[in-house]
DNA sequence: TCGTTTTTGTTGAGCGTTCAACTACTTGGG
DNA sequence: CCCAAGTAGTTGAACGCTCAACAAAAACGA
């Protein structure tokens, strides 16, 4: 009783698998070629950014950028070692622990981000017309309803 | 004289970002828990079953996958080395290396297809109008278009 | 024809992610 | 108050991907 894919079904999904991993690539490599890291960690640090004081718990931070964990936990273990993270402990939660931007990963990040937005403006925005983004805008956030459902 | 992103866009390029994160780690783990393999090597199964003879060339295969010629070496061997796929030798170009798909490869996919497209169906057309599906095929045609240009 | 350039595919090292197992702490019910 | 259950975060091994370097064969050009 497979529900399978009519030929114009099979076209969208592989037309946006093949968008989406190309995008996903190209700007990955644009940043690791420009700022050295990955766009994982970019992600981490901009999330930092933009916290109160520069800091939020690992839990928060992994939530915010979609990761597990684990994965946050090795991330900045590595972010720490490049001198852009800190980990302080908790104040109210003595499992917990606070990750920090420092100055130093700020400056990366702020010199980072001019050649990653523009790439992020020519690849995603640039071929679209603005209808089209308000629909991926739209297509997106109905993706991400479903799916963070129970 | 850096063309930064307005709110509505930082909006837009952060639920596409999760959008499509969550959906492509929501079908590699089913993948890898129902058929014990990364969805990258689902998809190289399935472009060499429907290749003449569930045959073809390495950069066919590389080209057809999106994938780096270093990438699919690694691939095929491990897909080799499971059973699934065997390497020949090509009888024109003698620089050349033909993957085919074995039966038991053949029969694993078969397998691993149902339960693979079922999730594709849940995740992504289910929560989508049919105009939205529409859009996000001429969407995606756009940025692929705009990506493979120079 | 001979040497250069391109194309094809592989290899190994280094990196990032996943998964399962684990410790340490907090929370909640009897 | 105490113990069971849940939560926060880390760790190490296995795996897949990237990158640069490489060998071999084909295509090109003078």
């Amino acid at each position: 009783m497979t529900r399978w894919l009519d030929p114009d079904e099979q076209h969208t999904w592989r037309a946006f698998l093949a968008a989406s991993r190309a995008l996903m690539d190209t700007l990955d490599r644009e940043l690791q070629r420009d700022a050295g890291m990955p766009h994982a960690y970019y992600e981490i640090l901009v999330r930092l950014s933009e916290a109160p004081e520069r800091r939020l718990r690992m839990s928060e931070l992994a939530d915010t950028t979609g990761s597990s964990r684990s994965r946050l936990s090795h991330a900045v273990a590595r972010l720490e070692a490049a001198g852009w993270v800190r980990r302080e402990d908790c104040p109210t939660d003595r499992r917990g622990q606070l990750a920090l931007l420092t100055d130093e990963g700020f400056a990366t990040l702020a010199a980072a981000a001019p050649g990653h937005v523009e790439g992020v403006r020519r690849h995603l925005f640039d071929p679209l017309s603005p209808a089209q983004v308000d629909q991926l805008r739209r297509i997106s956030e109905a993706l991400t309803d479903h799916l963070s459902r129970p």
